[in-house]
DNA sequence: GCGCAAACCTGCGTGCACGCAAAAATGTGC
DNA sequence: GCACATTTTTGCGTGCACGCAGGTTTGCGC
């Protein structure tokens, strides 16, 4: 009953955060006022999130980390590691939910915002990591680990890329439009990683014989 | 002239910060200290590094990022890129510089320093990625930049849990000594990529027939 | 209901990162 | 050597992250 508690706060500050920040400007959003418009003192803000971006940014990648670990081990059993783990990462980035369009051009016009957008990858990696070893109990702890964070830091460079290409053209503030598919990029930053990943799921003990 | 001055600056700030975390611990060093040691102003300080952390450990990690592009190069043609990668990765950690040993006690008795350090090692993926392609020309810029990444990702993953396995004993404070071979962990952590790499080397353009 | 322990929220104080604009230093053409 | 354009340094002001030490709420055993 606590636990309700406080994902309500989490929540009432992820929305208010977006709100005011798509309502005033990403950089005329204070601390303090996220805090009030939730209904929480500012020093509160910071036990639930650490930085200001933060929370706008979480508004957008909640679920993010749950929903991958999910995917990864919702495809049948009879597709290799390889394309279970990159569907399921691509997946994720396939439908960007409701309102997030305007969101997403806000992020990618602050540098600050995209900077933190980019970092969120990083907690889908721990969940990834267990969701390989729970199909592959072969692959060891810290194999299923590297692969897991390598699959992130691609996904990170194809994000940037994506949210970057807006800002080299020298465009009018706020006219970003990152081009190009983002599923599509993000599988072709995936793609590389795919023999790795098939070797470690077939073979992991095997040392390799010369 | 100028560029000269600029990294003799960048020096002095580094060896300072050090030389007082040493000596006071790394908590109790504010960043006046370190400009005032170095002879610059506070708000200087900030122009070189953006965070306190950061000169400490970068009197550590100075020139790893170009050492490692010259050792990717360095290597023979004939090896493979996934054995001239992971060498001149792992041999960026087989020595550990002159005083290093305390200063490495030191950044992993403290959490955020220990980040910090983890985090130096993104400097080496730019570098990392040219030195990629220029070895494989083949292979896209995309791909370059997602395999330096994904090496990265792995490195920092070893960096992690080597420090990190100081404090899961209940030891004293200071008695943080990271146990087993840093070089042989990150070995370890590397090696499933090596798959990944030697493809990439291969046959990048190569569409999967189907 | 009642008291108690744990978890949580809050105010305060400190140190820090960084934008901004003026001042100082460093090169450049003449 | 002298005026000038650039780059660096610096002081100042603001907002932010977070440790700490109470006060407040929440849930549990009785």
């Amino acid at each position: 009953m606590r636990e309700r508690k406080k994902q309500a706060t989490r929540e009432a500050l992820r929305t208010a955060a977006l709100r005011l920040a798509l309502k005033h400007g990403p950089d005329n959003v204070r601390v303090d006022d996220i805090a009030e418009a939730a209904g929480v003192s500012p020093r509160t803000y910071n036990n639930y999130f650490s930085s200001r971006e933060q929370a706008i940014v979480a508004a957008v990648t909640a679920q993010r980390a749950s929903q991958v670990a999910a995917a990864v081990l919702a495809r049948p059993a009879e597709v290799g590691l390889a394309d279970a783990v990159i569907d399921a990462v691509v997946g994720q980035y396939a439908d960007q939910g409701e309102h997030a369009p305007e969101a997403l051009l806000m992020i990618a016009a602050s540098p600050a915002l995209r900077a933190c957008y980019v970092d969120t990858v990083t907690t889908i990696e721990g969940p990834l990591a267990e969701a390989i070893t729970e199909r592959c109990p072969d692959v060891d702890r810290l194999t299923a680990q590297v692969l897991a964070a390598g699959l992130g830091a691609a996904a990170k460079v194809a994000l940037r890329q994506w949210l970057q290409s807006a800002d080299v053209a020298p465009s009018m503030p706020g006219f970003v439009v990152p081009s190009g598919s983002l599923p599509d990029l993000v599988r072709a930053a995936l793609t590389p990683f795919a023999p790795a990943l098939d070797a470690a799921a077939v073979g992991p003990p095997a040392a390799d014989p010369r």
